[in-house]
DNA sequence: GGGGATTTGGAATGATCAGTCAATAATGTG
DNA sequence: CACATTATTGACTGATCATTCCAAATCCCC
């Protein structure tokens, strides 16, 4: 038939994905990227479409990777609150590497709706594992019960993005886990 | 002597604000900030030097009277924890248009000088004026005593930003307001 | 009111941008 | 082994980028 494809797709978009996180879609040049992903330049058109279609794709991995691991954590430890206390300590120990999604919203806000509705589709998964979570951390009196789940939920989805963004500020871990900390407290 | 400048500098600096804000540095070309600010493209080279010059007026220019309002908002209020959350609730009321200061960490980090230089300088004001009515809130037992100041104020700090993602993000600004409430539980 | 200084707008400039083309290389099948 | 098919490579394209040049316009001071 064909000659085959010389590189592995789910490893270039992740060398992509590492671009895009440090310098943005509009810091990111095609040569930057081609250099970074080691494939030619028209083998990124061939496999990717444009550069636009690539960064939707790099998103779409780099999400489903990222609430993967967000759910992982919050579903550690014995009690639903250590869970959330491990989801917060995850994104504070991750923080130093800018979030892709963060840079995203950032830079182009709900303007593009393919976008959004990648943020939308990931943003709902999260949300309600972190709702169940905290219905369940309040089953066990872990959390205040007069907290509305949903109100919760997007605190902690907040604080988050916070973290994150005071790292690329280039505020100390220490201080972010304190951080984190307090959010917890927030809640309780 | 010499042909006055036409237009007033603070004036249509704002304009460039206004274009940054919503574009951040790479997503604003020359011509259509030049556009926004109505000027001629040579007088905005007169002026500002260059591009990243403007951006660096812009940011200052914007520092200065952010960080002014979160003052006054801080000082209002009989209460140290009447300011924390006027200041607070002002973040949420002007969250819909985009920080600049956020857009500019999330775009650069601390990799330029110059930029990291404005937000630490600015940033240290705030921190000091947060840490004070932090003190204060103390002292007047509204904030918990077991609290350290700088972790509070690094907490108030985070949640603006993850406040103004979440609102660049699309959120209902009802939740954003909870968020906030939510917040000022953490340091009670 | 004239002259030196400076702003201004429009037309260039070279660089870089994303994206394409055409030729070459590499594969599996007949 | 040869053909059909796809990947790869590097040169190329038109557009847009930030920036500059230049000539005209405007003003203040003498």
């Amino acid at each position: 038939m064909a000659r085959p494809q010389e590189f592995d797709r789910d490893q270039v978009l992740d060398a992509a994905i590492a671009v895009f996180r440090q310098h943005g879609f509009e810091g990111s040049s095609a040569t930057a990227l081609v250099t970074a992903m080691g494939i030619g330049r028209q083998s990124l058109y061939n496999s990717f479409g444009d550069k636009w279609q690539l960064y939707r794709d790099a998103m779409h991995r780099y999400a489903t990777g990222e609430v993967e691991a967000h759910l992982a954590a919050l579903r550690s430890g014995v009690r639903a609150i250590d869970g959330i206390q491990r989801f917060l300590q995850r994104v504070v120990e991750t923080a130093q590497e800018m979030c892709l999604g963060v840079s995203s919203i950032c830079e182009f806000g709900t303007s593009h709706a393919d976008l959004l509705d990648i943020h939308e589709r990931f943003g709902k998964v999260l949300n309600a594992a972190l709702c169940e979570r905290i219905r369940r951390a309040q089953a066990d009196g872990d959390v205040s019960p007069d907290m509305k789940p949903d109100d919760a939920a997007a605190f902690l989805m907040s604080t988050i993005a916070g973290i994150r963004v005071s790292a690329r500020a280039g505020t100390d871990p220490k201080i972010l886990a304190a951080v984190a900390r307090t959010a917890l407290r927030g809640i309780r």
